[in-house]
RNA sequence: GGCGACGUAGCCAAGUGGCAAGGCAGGGGUCUGCAAAACCCCGAUCGCCGGUUCAAAUCCGGCCGUCGCCUCCA
């Protein structure tokens, strides 16, 4: 089985073949780190998470590689507005969502590069830039990228150069060529953050530290190139545009472009101001909430993001979990465990065949779930022992794909065990006394404290709730 | 205005030519002293109208609706 991927610069679907055998480079955009991050931005690094994890448990090595964009002109206007020096603040959002992805259980980034360690990288890249023709730079000290010398300019995004001229409303500066030429070089104002350059002090434009920590971080040609689908124009247009005039060769094999977190039926984002920071959301669920409401849908797809949605992922995140609690009997062999395995089997080849098709998490959820009815079924019917221990193992190497950690809550676990089990060895008395109304108090006062207790044939067991 | 995406059961949502996954909610049942959990059973002809095809949710055209990009944006 091959994996298919879906190329917005195709448009298509195709197989996935790497440029080097077994070897995965792949390159996503990270945040401008001028405030917190919002859940829109997890679901992008969620998303390409997936992806990395699944290319790895088919035995790709992945280089992943996420940028912090940590130079900009919203990150300097933040810092005057609270009298603080922008490179703190930047460093400050870039350790946050560092700490945010752990928290999401996000694989660390094979490199995590800044603007502002690049700088000798984009200044080299814009300078062949102007030596092939494709950039100029201005009397100000700015350096345009020539939109006009590149052929082939909007094919990602589909736009033909006149149209996205007219739509442009910026006002544009009189130093332009041409109104679809975009910046590589800023000149320093006053007051701003500011590199020595062969075109005077001043700072990089918004597109071109893409190419330029690719090029440094992975190489001239990339097999994956991410991000949301609000970064197809015109950052990565102008990012193909770039590279592929530096180096004359087709840049990212494979574009992927995540869809947009709906919020009240519209985008999140900042300027919208509809916004749950990634803060917000861990303070009252699991990340891995946010996982399987994520994995529940396509990628490519708008996501609904309520709390409705929020409530359903809770629960279907409890029906998961509930595949991992023990067997209550040993029996290893008969119908029901051939039943298992064939059920085990059977996931796991929907799960890949789902996976392979594009990362259809959606798929290999449904998958994940058969699998749990099947483990849940074997356990009522008595199985344990290797059969049921190897059905859970499989379950979690599949759960692992998708980034779940499906640990229950545990905090002061270890504390109080000795003394819910010293009450449910008296409740058991009791009910051998049939002193259900007792019994049935414990069992309720428990509950009330966060403690759930549950009754079966093979005795009781308890547990703490969300 | 230009470019693009989407519209599947009460809700979320897979599936892109051959009898419509999964989760949540709901109903019925098994188990149980009861409760809970778990397990079993139950639900949609896929926005509307045409067309292509032996066959369409899946392809083509039109209409309606929602959303995104065109300005910083995951």
């Amino acid at each position: 089985m091959t994996i298919v991927v879906y190329n917005t610069l195709t448009r298509e679907t195709e197989p996935f073949e790497t440029l080097e055998p077994g070897q995965v480079r792949m390159y996503v955009c990270g945040p401008t780190v001028y405030d917190e991050a919002h859940v829109g931005h997890a679901m992008s690094s969620i998303v390409f998470d997936f992806v990395r994890r699944y290319l790895e448990y088919r035995g790709y090595q992945v280089r992943h590689v996420m940028n912090f964009t940590d130079v900009d002109d919203k990150i300097i206007a933040r810092a005057h507005k609270l009298g603080e020096d922008p490179a703190a603040l930047a460093n400050r959002y870039v350790e946050r969502y560092q700490d945010q992805l752990d928290r999401l259980n996000v694989r660390r980034p094979t490199a995590l590069p800044r603007v502002s360690q690049t700088i000798d990288e984009i200044i080299a890249m814009i300078e062949g830039l102007i030596e092939r023709g494709h950039a100029y730079a201005t009397p100000s000290g700015d350096v345009y990228f020539r939109v006009h010398t590149d052929a082939d300019y909007g094919k990602l995004s589909r736009r033909k150069l006149e149209e996205a001229v007219s739509g442009t409303r910026v006002t544009s500066s009189e130093e332009k060529l041409d109104e679809g030429d975009f910046a590589l070089w800023k000149a320093a104002k006053p007051g701003e953050p500011s590199w020595d350059s062969p075109w005077g002090k001043g700072r990089p434009g918004w597109h071109i530290e893409c190419s330029a920590m690719n090029m440094r971080y992975l190489g001239e040609q990339i097999d994956i190139h991410g991000g949301g689908n609000d970064l197809i124009f015109p950052h990565h247009e102008n990012e193909i545009a770039q590279t592929e005039s530096f180096t004359g060769k087709p840049f990212a094999r494979y574009w992927m472009h995540n869809g947009m977190l709906q919020l009240k039926g519209e985008k999140m984002s900042k300027s919208l101001g509809n916004l749950v920071t990634i803060d917000e959301f861990l303070a009252e669920h699991d990340a891995d909430v946010l996982r399987v409401v994520i994995a529940g849908s396509g990628y490519r797809k708008p996501l609904m993001f309520n709390s409705d949605v929020l409530a359903d992922g809770e629960r279907a995140l409890e029906r998961l979990r509930s595949a991992l609690r023990p067997a209550t009997g040993d029996g290893t062999a008969g119908p029901a465990a051939e039943q298992l395995a064939d059920h085990v089997r059977a996931a796991r080849a929907a799960f890949e065949a789902a996976m392979d098709n594009d990362f259809n998490t959606a798929g290999g959820l449904a998958a994940i779930f058969d699998l749990v009815r099947a483990i849940n079924a074997a356990r009522d019917a008595g199985i344990g022992g290797e059969p049921f221990a190897d059905a859970q193992g499989v379950f979690r190497t599949l759960t692992d794909v998708l980034g779940l950690r499906l640990a229950g809550p545990e905090a002061g676990e270890q504390s109080i065990a000795p003394f819910v089990e010293l009450l449910l060895v008296v409740r058991q008395d009791l009910r051998k006394a049939k002193q259900w109304a007792l019994s049935d108090k414990i069992r309720d006062e428990l509950k009330a404290l966060g403690v759930i207790v549950e009754d079966s044939p093979q005795g009781s067991t308890w547990r703490l709730a969300d």
